[in-house]
DNA sequence: ACAAAATGGACCTAATAGGTCTATATTTAG
DNA sequence: CTAAATATAGACCTATTAGGTCCATTTTGT
């Protein structure tokens, strides 16, 4: 379980998103500079996003991403999922025996699969919505700083 | 947040402990055999164990190791401060502005406050002795696979 | 004195998080 | 039709760290 930065700058982008009018399309160059996400980084991440179907990728001159479905039903628990792999606390409750042979008889697993859960069940609960940022970071903390 | 092989690791070693006659003295070499830990890096987790208190160790001829507390007192949260340093979902949570300067301004912030507290939270409510194992992950198996 | 322990610290390796760069394909504006 | 503006795909690099191994030293029981 590894929450970094990907997630980070996925959320970050996605909120950017979910504050423009619905539909619009807005630039990789827009949200790197509004959100203060390295360049070439926010590619990939956004290449994860389009993947997993959160974001619609528009081509060519004026292109750019807009959200694909309503920031309400996206969860940061499928943002998590779908830009870092599995959402797994240990690496044994996915790959169980694979991992440690000690699965079936483990004292422990069982502690790990609710807490799993439990944090799961939390971050399905929130809605990219509940942070949209129509600013984006840069100009808030400009704000805030007078 | 990384709940890797030195949590497992120590975590087994306390619940080997816990299912022992309370104040029994157990030598490192029997937590590595029974619970089939790799065992020079056995010791560096015990000592992180001691420096944290939870462990009391007895060195010499016939030493060894024995709980410290009552292992009902003995959280899974505090074995993972003491082996895995501090409890953070995410390095920001943390070190603040030092790793992210829009902390004062962040949207998401709160998210992973609130989502590493309830995470927190259980795990805090779970005591070592709830997952005590007498006879070790070896014998379990052996038990078990008849 | 000797053997059986823990202690402390050096060392190694593979994986990965985070970041950077470039070549290519696609689309719109003019 | 061409040029400019975009996303796409994938190669590449580096520092850190998880996980593991080894050994020399110290302490204690018999």
């Amino acid at each position: 379980m590894n929450v970094g930065r990907r997630v980070d700058y996925a959320v970050r982008a996605l909120a950017y998103l979910a504050g423009q009018p619905p539909g619009k399309i807005i630039s990789k160059a827009d949200i790197e500079e509004q959100q203060d996400i390295p360049p070439y980084y926010l590619s990939k991440i956004m290449k994860d996003l389009v993947a997993g179907e959160l974001v619609r990728s528009h081509i060519g001159s004026k292109g750019g991403f807009s959200l694909a479905r309503p920031a309400g039903t996206i969860s940061i628990k499928e943002v998590y999922e779908i830009v870092e792999r599995p959402f797994t606390l240990m690496e044994c409750l996915e790959k169980r025996e694979e991992y440690c042979s000690y699965c079936s008889v483990c004292t422990q697993i069982s502690v790990w699969e609710r807490a799993q859960g439990v944090l799961a069940n939390f971050l399905a609960g929130i809605s990219i919505d509940s942070i949209a940022d129509q600013q984006g970071l840069r100009k808030r903390l400009i704000a805030v700083n007078g």
